[in-house]
DNA sequence: ATTGTATCCGCAAACACTTGCAATAACTGG
DNA sequence: CCAGTTATTGCAAGTGTTTGCGGATACAAT
């Protein structure tokens, strides 16, 4: 309950208010071990706390992710939140077959994204960005998976 | 009604069956001019079959998608459809201020593309890939937005 | 043509998520 | 510490999308 104090003082500095329900959230998103989903957190968050809202849940994981608080990973087509870390920046490859979540560094979406503003002028959001794909290891244990993914002749390369 | 054969066939020979219902999605999406959204098509569908069913144009939509009939693109939050053209395969840069759609060739993602599977293995679903982001006109009318999306401390570069 | 069968459709209910609203409670200034 | 203001909550209703199921129908084989 000590470290989060400079987060949520972030929070209030941009003129939200500091309610249990987000404290809340907040600690059981920050003590998952790794990207909770929306109704796991709702789960744990009611636990600690009954009254707790399915509504509040959503609202607050909005806020906190437009606040940068959290980041939301796709995983399947759900959406998963995880904390920020600041200094630890990354974007996500998620496998399509085992849902594993897999980190990139942005330096591999760089020169990418540079592309993008220099020879268009469009500003991609890739701060949090998640690829979806298929890891190494689905690829080994069923090869054919990888050859099916695509339809016909839409193979990129 | 006579271009679409060769495509209804190709639906035929993967084991599914040529309904009138799918015929309708199909020329529905074919003749709109750009990408659709399922409510459109929904529209237009019943009015050429009164008896259409929204769930019915929802697992059409995923069906073709999946054949690869069909491509998905995400704009807003909502998902829009367009014929694949084969010869014209492109991904799609869409605005997240005015929701117009950019099409992107393909040869800006292949680096990106073969860096992934080079170093992780990681084979990437890029074939119909979106982009969110804003493009040169909304920043240009409102500089504000593209400062204000990304939450402070976290904007890419 | 007729029949058989697996797919597909329409319907209604379920699901994930969002929103409107009145009551509550966090912050502000006195 | 108290009252005023306004963001936030809980609830319930609304949206967009998916799914379970019995009846219908496209296709294949007779």
């Amino acid at each position: 309950m000590s470290g989060y104090e400079q987060l949520l003082q972030a929070l209030r500095e941009q003129g939200h208010r500091l309610t249990p329900q987000r404290l809340i959230v907040l600690r059981v998103v920050a003590e998952g071990c790794q990207h909770m989903g929306v109704d796991e957190v709702f789960r744990e968050a009611q636990a600690a706390y009954p009254y707790m809202d399915l509504a509040t849940v959503y609202r607050t994981l909005r806020l906190f992710k437009q606040v940068g608080l959290v980041t939301e990973v796709a995983i399947g087509d759900r959406l998963h939140y995880e904390v920020t870390h600041p200094e630890d920046r990354h974007h996500h490859m998620v496998c399509r077959v085992c849902h594993g979540a897999f980190n990139l560094s942005p330096h591999y979406l760089e020169e990418f994204n540079n592309t993008l503003v220099n020879e268009f002028g469009f500003v991609p959001d890739l701060a949090h960005f998640t690829i979806a794909g298929v890891c190494v290891n689905c690829r080994a244990e069923s090869p054919e998976v990888s050859a099916s993914l695509e339809p016909s002749g839409l193979v990129l390369d």
